[in-house]
RNA sequence: GCGAUCGUCGUCCAGUCUGGUCUAGGACACCAGCCUUCCAAGCUGGUAACCCGGGUUCAAAUCCCGGCGAUCGCACCA
């Protein structure tokens, strides 16, 4: 069965039970509310604990992976390395005449101008009104040009220069962490971590409620491994998984009938790129279907080239199907490559590679390159910044840099490749050191939870069922008597007590007629109601009540817990 | 951010056009009590709202202006 809509007003209704029962709601209600700002209530937070929970079981705790947890606040050094800054520091052109917004380098390129990302604000709002562009709206031509930045900034201390961005991932924390983490876990490759914690995007106009918000809670895993050794050894691990898979092509075509694979058949069939990616895609519907989520509800699409973001060679969406959302991204799975830890390693002049030994020791040609003093004296002078900046680099970076950029910058100096002298030199080596790969899979955990709720969401008749399965589900139990007297009401409180005292969530409940109280349990999604009657006082024993199938099972109270 | 539509108890709806009758009504939910021997039964009582600010007027839920928020469309969504 290949489902492509759902029931519209499934979401409606459980939006409104979320707020009602408690899951969760928008924020700052009584000032009317903030967009993109939701509350976890003591249901919603319960899930999301519970949530977390399966997913350390199935990400983490299998292979060892370790899990940190890291500043939500980083210097604007670190978002400028990790290309955030720059690759969404957006200028908007506003048309004056009527208003619509439009990024300012893509309608300067579609009208045959060439700009760069590094194009002041000023110079794009100059070139957009001295070449006349038109408003593809309204054909005015005249802009104003402001940027748009989507990391929230604030300012580290009481000084103003010194800015920071709440992050916009946790995956950075781990990054620029990466030599610690390395060592701490005794150099062994390939290793994953983890960091589970809130993100923040300051959204242009959030809507959708727990679907796009401003601030958000991230669970992502940096796997780390190395390029030239990519096997993953789990991969025959996870065979029986089966996974909907849109690869770039059905997505180019707009073809939506997925590919049905397992994860070693997504790489053989080129679908997957990597090995460590297709598996952490498996891991990722296991890890939905173990939520409650059926497969035919699933699926993972390819972000095509222009889509995918600056980090990524490979992206894949997991997406859940809803009703009035349609299909929205819960996990990204992408492959970053070596783009991070080369980027914090360029910026922060600290190293990001690892040594592998080699089976047997090779030759391997090295391009070394040697500055000439007297060429560099002559046109330069007494230049000892020069030979300083120079003299800090060794001889094979020096090649690398010159070989990559062209020249040198000293200050204002600029160095070309000439000042250079190269030479190319055999040497032999046992280890060889190269900076690792990431394949990262990236969820966001409210669009989960509305989508477990989504999915848990049945009706019988006028009554609400939330099938949460027992891993997740915010109760075990709920406890009952059956009338409020004869002593019922005093067993019943028992029973309660000793089922918390054994670790399980339990709710006592004796309000109101008995169908009442099983409404008020199924629509929570309390997986099992005890109800305590006359016959419990005389020998032990209880009704537990399945939540689904509304069947009871006469049970003694010492073994409640086996059923 | 723009445009359109909209904003009344926890929820859904009535009242707004045509200002006064609104001390803002109903249903469901919720709370208390009664009743009740297994699936939202019944009875009694109760809590509870005109998004915020300003203006017009003798009088504003109602008309006007501004703000905030929501929904949809456009743009944005690394």
């Amino acid at each position: 069965m290949w489902r492509e809509k759902l029931d519209a007003n499934v979401t409606e209704k459980v939006i409104a039970l979320a707020k009602r029962r408690g899951f969760y709601w928008q924020a700052y209600e009584i000032y009317g509310g903030v967009g993109g700002f939701y509350t976890l209530g003591p249901l919603g937070t319960r899930l999301k604990d519970n949530i977390i929970r399966v997913w350390r079981k199935i990400f983490l705790e299998p292979y060892d992976f370790i899990e940190i947890e890291s500043p939500t606040i980083a210097p604007y050094i670190v978002f400028e390395a990790s290309g955030h800054v720059g690759s969404f520091k957006d200028a908007m052109a506003e048309c004056l005449k009527c208003g619509n917004k439009y990024r300012a380098d893509h309608l300067l390129e579609e009208n045959g101008v060439k700009v760069s990302e590094a194009t002041s604000l000023d110079v794009l709002e100059k070139l957009l009104n001295e070449k006349a562009v038109r408003c593809p709206d309204c054909s005015g031509t005249s802009w104003r040009v402001s940027s748009f930045l989507t990391m929230f900034q604030t300012n580290i201390g009481p000084y103003k220069e010194n800015v920071g961005f709440l992050r916009p991932e946790t995956a950075q924390g781990m990054f620029v962490e990466f030599r610690q983490l390395y060592e701490i876990n005794r150099a062994r490759m390939p290793f994953g971590v983890a960091q589970i914690g809130k993100a923040y995007r300051n959204e242009i106009s959030p809507r959708q409620g727990l679907i796009r918000l401003r601030e958000f809670s991230q669970m992502e895993l940096e796997l780390f491994f190395n390029p030239s050794d990519n096997k993953c050894p789990y991969l025959d691990d996870v065979k029986d998984i089966r996974m909907n898979i849109l690869d770039e092509e059905k997505v180019r075509k707009g073809d939506t009938v997925p590919h049905d694979v397992n994860a070693r058949e997504a790489v053989e069939r080129g679908f997957v790129k990597e090995e460590w990616l297709a598996f952490m895609m498996a891991l990722s519907q296991k890890f939905l279907c173990r939520l409650g989520i059926k497969p035919e509800f699933q699926r993972f699409k390819a972000k095509l080239e222009g889509e995918r973001a600056h980090y990524s060679a490979q992206t894949f969406d997991h997406e859940v199907l809803t009703g009035k959302f349609g299909w929205i991204e819960v996990a990204g799975h992408a492959y970053r490559q070596d783009y991070d830890l080369k980027s914090h390693a360029i910026k922060s002049k600290s190293s990001m590679e690892v040594v592998e030994e080699l089976d047997q020791p090779v030759k391997v040609r090295r391009r070394l390159a040697y500055v000439d003093p007297l060429k560099v004296k002559k046109d330069f002078g007494q230049a000892s910044e020069i030979f300083k900046h120079i003299s800090s680099l060794k001889p094979c970076e020096l090649a690398e840099l010159l070989d990559r950029e062209g020249k040198i910058d000293v200050n204002d100096m600029v160095v070309g490749k000439e000042y250079f002298i190269f030479k190319e030199v055999e040497e032999t080596v046992s280890t060889r050191k190269y900076i690792p790969h990431v394949i990262e899979p990236s969820f966001g955990i409210e669009r989960i939870i509305h989508a477990v709720l989504e999915h848990a969401f049945h009706e019988k008749g006028d009554r609400v069922i939330l099938s949460l399965n027992e891993e997740i589900a915010p109760y075990r139990y709920a406890v009952f008597p059956l009338v409020k007297r004869d002593g019922l009401d005093v067993k019943a409180k028992e029973i309660y007590s000793i089922l918390k005292f054994r670790g399980f969530t339990v709710l006592y409940d004796d309000d109101g007629s008995i169908g009442r109280r099983y409404a008020r349990a199924d629509e929570i999604g309390v997986c099992k109601a005890i109800t305590v009657d006359y016959q419990t006082l005389e020998d032990n024993t209880v009704t537990v009540r399945d939540r689904d199938s509304w069947l009871q099972k006469r049970i003694k109270i010492d073994e409640i817990e086996k059923n």
